[in-house]
DNA sequence: TTCATTCTCTGAACACTGTTCATATCTCTG
DNA sequence: CAGAGATATGAACAGTGTTCAGAGAATGAA
């Protein structure tokens, strides 16, 4: 079981999850393809495994960051601790977002009560306690994380690869982003 | 070549790109599989043909939301446009940001100075001309359309299905994360 | 018109893929 | 020790993208 998802991972680490085979998978485990049918029910739920384990390294990743006293400094940190992970892993990064790709409801379900996500909401919910941040829409802060992950992970996607006239080192731009997003929900002014 | 793309296209809106066989494709087009590479070099270069027309309608619904006086008015209106494509034709949208994740230099330049992009660049160099948009980063249109783009770009990707607390109609979400970030990268109120 | 060249399509083949299943082999329980 | 349940195998099936020799059609030159 362990050795299995040991051995995805290096595939999928290697080659990326849609050029990973069953059979490379199988090989390298060093089980014949069939056998991994007593495991996983199919090859999409053992790559969805893998995902999984990557959301909780996301997760991790997240939960260590410092949690200052101002609500935007906070999701400031949030978001580049994401941006990061998703810059030092793009691999897995891919993979739990391709997962989030496909519909399922009790993925659904872990995605927004678990780790990555929920810390967002969480850290919106305290700046609107304290008035630090506003919520034009009135829906709360699951509308203000909404964004600023969309915002985030829009980043992301959109990486340096296709936008040559922004070229090197995109970092500086998307702080710049993400405090001119934060501006737009904050109450008060956001430190540079 | 005409209907090898409108067969393709039809078989992708039906199927989705990534299980749009070559030999369905084929089939429908009335050729035999070998016969394709007569004119596309393999299958991923007539899948990028493909998303290359759907740039296009993209592009040509961009292009056709009014002009009013005000910088974020019009670039609510331009995200406005891009989230409506998004929604009404989910496909051709995959089939567009598909093709974004797999670098190519000639993509890129088409991406950056082809329609879609280079509209929000437009809008958001003359909103800073005017002084009706800020630009924190010092890196001029680019960088304020890259936010944009990557706000809405996200939210379509994190789409309802994932965000069950949400639910229902996430429009007047995104509108209003829209304008907090407008609000974020301008000089004066943003109308609600 | 006739010949030669170039283009285009076919159909078979190759090496893959995910998945299933009868068979065999282990491991644990009574 | 016998039997039951779990687990692995290896062959098979239907599908995939891709290549390629050969057949035909189209084109241009003499």
């Amino acid at each position: 079981m362990g050795e299995i998802i040991d051995a995805a991972r290096s595939v999928v680490l290697e080659v990326g999850a849609e050029h990973a085979s069953l059979r490379e998978i199988a090989r390298r485990a060093g089980y014949s393809p069939g056998a991994l049918y007593n495991h996983f029910e199919n090859r999409e739920s053992l790559i969805n495994a893998l995902a999984m384990e990557s959301v909780q390294v996301l997760g991790a990743q997240l939960q260590s960051v410092p949690t200052p006293g101002n609500a935007s400094d906070r999701l400031m940190l949030l978001a580049g601790a994401y941006l990061d992970f998703a810059e030092r892993e793009p691999e897995r990064y891919r993979l739990v977002f391709d997962l989030l790709a496909v519909p399922s409801a009790r993925w659904s379900e872990f995605i927004v009560h678990a780790y990555p996500f929920s810390l967002i909401v969480q850290a919106c919910a305290e700046g609107l306690a304290r008035r630090e941040l506003v919520d034009r829409s009135g829906r709360g802060a699951d509308a203000l994380a909404y964004g600023l992950w969309s915002l985030v992970h829009g980043m992301v996607m959109l990486s340096a690869h296709h936008l040559s006239s922004l070229q090197d080192d995109l970092t500086p731009l998307r702080r710049a982003a993400v405090a001119a997003h934060l501006a737009g929900i904050s109450t008060t002014e956001v430190s540079p």
